[in-house]
DNA sequence: AAAACATATGAAACAGTATTCATTTATCAT
DNA sequence: ATGATAAATGAATACTGTTTCATATGTTTT
């Protein structure tokens, strides 16, 4: 129900199916098929994900008939994304401009 | 030499080996035998940790005759620390009691 | 109450990461 | 140059987390 410490919170940031989530849910809540439909993630895959997410308190919930509605806990992952962002952009530009890294995108955070 | 991506960020701030290393270093810069002694980790491990931590550019090093000092980032990890840190508290404080866990300890940021 | 839809869950298979241990490289002192 | 100390590295093993797939739970509609 709860996550348990610390690395628990930082492992579930570090996992690309998380942060593909967490990407799309800096768009805008959306219940589960729509974050399946806009990430092309599997329904069960997205669920697991959100279970761990929501453990760590990443995401909130919120009930909608037999929806349910995600929404990404902004007050604290907005902070955390800025200032890895600001640290990659300072010691390791390179590694923005890799292909395909799953990696969260700073335009999206302004 | 570095870090690909922003889930490799986050991957070795997850790791309990890590996260020991980076409370110790929140302390004092250390050189590896220090970081050893003073985590109770064996050398070849605390290495292995340094480097990772290095390539993710969350440690600095500094040569000095045979040694190497290794030193925290604190312009990033601190401020990251004090987000998770203050997230938990609010969010969930239950795992701040939680015996046994790896978690960095605030009260050493201040 | 049955059917349809939305989401969650359990467990096995699988993948990725960390640890360990032996060895190597590098630097310093003699 | 040799020996001693400090740290890094490679590779095998062990471990832990993730994905997948089948199924269960829950809610709404008819």
């Amino acid at each position: 129900m709860f996550c348990q410490s610390y690395n628990e919170f930082f492992q579930v940031l570090a996992n690309p199916t998380n942060q593909t989530i967490i990407n799309s849910l800096l768009k805008k809540p959306q219940n589960v098929s729509e974050i399946a439909e806009s990430t092309k993630l599997e329904q069960s895959k997205v669920s697991h994900s959100l279970k761990r997410l929501y453990e760590c308190k990443i995401v909130h919930v919120k009930r909608s008939g037999k929806q349910r509605v995600y929404s990404l806990n902004k007050e604290t992952i907005v902070p955390i994304l800025e200032i890895v962002d600001k640290h990659a952009q300072k010691m390791c530009p390179h590694c923005l401009k890799i292909e395909g890294s799953q990696r969260v995108h700073t335009n999206v955070l302004k």
